[in-house]
DNA sequence: GAGAACACTTCCACTCAGTGGAATATTGCT
DNA sequence: AGCAATATTCCACTGAGTGGAAGTGTTCTC
């Protein structure tokens, strides 16, 4: 037999997501191979849905032929009206200019952190946070001021799992972890030490809207500064007031 | 008959895509039916796929029901590399920390100016740009400073054809707007008075590399205080040749 | 430079997923 | 309540989509 049996129970448009989906922050850019069996599908089927999400510019190359999301579909994004980034992010430029720091806004997706907003100048440390990217909640200064404040048995279950640990720096005891949220808690910030990145440390804190927590603001500098926190700390905290503010009327 | 026979010629992606393309800045949500109307597909077609890319998350609904870009497309949207805004946004940053106004940078895009990235804090003037946004190049200060810049056939083709003149103060005779774009290049810089927005002016440098405007870095203020612009010439054009070395190297 | 390993592209007979007009349900407005 | 606009479901028909296999190009290694 030469010609192909259809696959049954599959709609097109799935095979259109699983392609697009194939995509994420630490798989930016596919070979075409790597695409199909990212999503799943067969060669000669991701290659005919690639070139028409190519015509479109759904999807680009890169210069080494490699595929990636293409203009149409970062056009297509910011789109999204995004209610928090927008009114957050004067709040972000404002520290910024007061303090000269990265500065980002984080909120909770599922069990990770979602990046909405990043405010860092010319002198910034290089950071692993993007907008649009995703990291675990507990090595991450906006993780931990969100975790906090999650009710007790989203806390246990998150606990529960098997951590993550990508530096020797990172808390995964789950009792050292849970003693941490408390603090968190007490203090009404988070902060960390090369727990996520070596080399950076960070200072978060909730935004905290009718006691939920909706969103963190964090402030990330070379773990050199350690010492410095403290002092960003009362500005950080007055910004996240100033969000929670707006975002609740 | 009752069964639908399938238009032909037409793949299950380019209907996705019909759908997806359907929402632009002036439409960014829709309902069904004019989604339907806008796509060019027949109502129950759109419905279904609109009910699967809504499933993904691709599409969201706004609080009134209406549907626009989900969730997924704005994480999918910021996944795409962008080298220029990356590398130019300290320098906005800094423009934005020196002079505290609105800054934006915007790239040529067909025959209309791609916003690319913006920098505004609290006390911002609202302005029309917006990242991902596009508007037509003769009456914004980026616009000019990229055409100004553009070869002469490209010039002499877009005031060919009917200008917008969104105020009264937009230029649209086509004798007046060459004279204006030839001194853009004799200064260096495009200036506007209300040619977009009633209520605001503007300064424009374009980033020039190897002499070609690959962008152009704007800056927008309340009409009132146009008599500040001048003052703000200098810093934007050395944003601007700092965004071009960067680039070119 | 022969040969292998890999990545990409094209081909084509088979068949079921997608189709869209019409019927029905829901919502909003007067 | 009565009407209009909008959203959702239904279903018989069929060609668009399918994917295995063969063909082409590119990049290694020996």
């Amino acid at each position: 037999m030469s010609g192909g049996a259809r696959e049954p129970g599959r709609s097109v448009t799935s095979k259109v997501l699983a392609v697009l989906g194939a995509f994420d922050a630490a798989h930016p850019q596919l070979t075409l191979t790597e695409l199909a069996a990212r999503s799943g599908l067969p060669l000669s089927t991701t290659h005919r849905l690639v070139r028409e999400l190519e015509e479109w510019q759904a999807l680009g190359r890169a210069p080494d032929g490699r595929l990636r999301v293409g203009p149409r579909l970062w056009e297509l994004g910011h789109l999204a009206p995004n209610r928090l980034q927008e009114l957050a992010h004067p709040w972000l430029q404002d520290l910024f200019g007061s303090t000269g720091e990265n500065v980002h806004l984080a909120v909770r997706d599922g069990l990770e952190v979602l990046y909405v907003d990043k405010v860092y100048g010319r002198r910034a440390v290089p950071i692993v946070s993007r907008i649009g990217g995703r990291l675990p909640m507990h090595p991450t200064g906006v993780g931990k001021a969100l975790l906090a404040y999650e009710p007790d048995w989203f806390v246990t279950s998150y606990l529960a799992r098997k951590l993550e640990r990508p530096t020797s720096h990172t808390i995964t005891e789950p009792g050292r972890l849970a003693r941490e949220l408390a603090a968190v808690r007490a203090q009404g910030y988070a902060l960390t030490y090369e727990e996520m990145t070596p080399g950076s440390c960070s200072a978060a804190a909730p935004v905290l809207v009718a006691g939920r927590p909706v969103a963190a603001l964090g402030i990330v500098l070379s773990s050199r500064r350690a010492r410095e926190l403290p002092r960003l700390v009362e500005p950080l905290r007055a910004a996240a007031a100033g969000i929670a503010g707006a975002y609740g009327s």
